[in-house]
DNA sequence: TATGGTCTAGGTCGATTGTCCTAATATGAA
DNA sequence: TTCATATTAGGACAATCGACCTAGACCATA
């Protein structure tokens, strides 16, 4: 059977490099040095570096998965929820600050590769899409929810570049504030039509 | 004396290609290829890849310091000159799609690498950040002109990212049609206030 | 025609990359 | 214990990387 510590432990590694680091600037050896198992053990568990970028992209899919469902069952209203995805930037500040969003920087550099795992790493963008189209749904906002959900996305998404490019957390917590302004500007406009 | 063509070439061409494929993704033999020119050409003109970074950067800022005064000279108001800089989200609207945003792009790289040439990467950021700001006190917005100037910054920066990572210019002119809407708002409730 | 500086071509270097191979070790069932 | 399987270690491979070197072509001026 496969020894689950060791591959796990190559996964959830690499995991980290991959985002502290990027992807092609991470190499089998530091991965190796790092775990403290030789390099020629990968090949066991991995044929290629492709199969080791699909397996955390995988893990990153599941943990993310179960951190909407989670998301899911603890906010009790749709705006609470997405609240939460607003919060990711403030539980996550300091990573974010100095690397960037997980996200967006590991698709846009597979993007700038020509990567095949593209369109997989992209998924992790569709999970959080389509959570929050479904928040905005059950906000009301049938006809504009992908809309809201894009734009949101986008939001989050700019704020951390910028806050990693100038390592400036005060500005990420401006642009929290200036979020969830907009969400219960959203929320209270959503009420006052549907009345 | 230099031979400038073939050095303006080098660094054209270098240009292109850090902004499509990334910098470290980019070999001298594949900017030798494309150029025609022999590897060892390129020694004579740049001692290291890094100076090619730094030629390539200060071009970059060089030219957007041209567009920026060129947007100063051009844009009658204020609101003009800031919608100047939410349309090049149209005018490269092609490759942005594709590549996301050159400086965008180009900083979280430098950041991942930990590269020196960063901080001179992100100067990039901040002539569009202090342009932006100056545009936003001309309108009046002296408190918050720097927040305002860095808000515009971020949105552009995640409609690029998400734009491309979905190939979705649809997504493309919805936000920036917001945004229009946002400058207008801006311009409007300073009107008010002021008065 | 000479001469000296500018520019280019192509080979070579050591280091590092991902990949592969084989031998040795650990583990667990018979 | 015995033996098959699972796992690991470490060396070797070709390819590629940035970097360096040298010989020669080019070109202007004297």
């Amino acid at each position: 059977m496969a020894n689950q510590p060791t591959r796990e432990r190559i996964v959830a590694e690499a995991d980290q490099l991959f985002y502290q680091q990027g992807f092609e600037h991470t190499s089998f050896a530091q991965i190796a040095e790092v775990l403290g198992i030789s390099r020629g053990n990968f090949y066991y568990h991995f044929k290629t570096k492709d199969e080791i970028l699909h397996a955390v992209i995988s893990h990153r899919l599941a943990r993310t998965d179960s951190m909407l469902s989670h998301w899911e069952l603890e906010g009790e209203t749709p705006t609470d929820r997405i609240r939460s995805f607003i919060h990711i930037l403030l539980t996550n500040q300091t990573k974010i600050t100095r690397y960037g969003c997980p996200v967006g920087t590991l698709c846009t550099e597979l993007g700038k590769l020509d990567h095949p795992a593209r369109d997989n790493a992209n998924e992790l963008f569709t999970l959080f899409r389509s959570w929050l189209r479904r928040q905005f749904e059950q906000l009301g906002r049938h006809a504009d929810a992908n809309e809201l959900a894009m734009h949101l996305l986008a939001c989050s998404q700019g704020v951390a570049t910028l806050a990693s490019a100038f390592q400036d957390e005060k500005f990420l917590h401006n642009e929290v504030n200036r979020l969830e302004h907009w969400l219960t500007s959203i929320t209270t406009t959503e009420q006052q039509e549907s009345r």
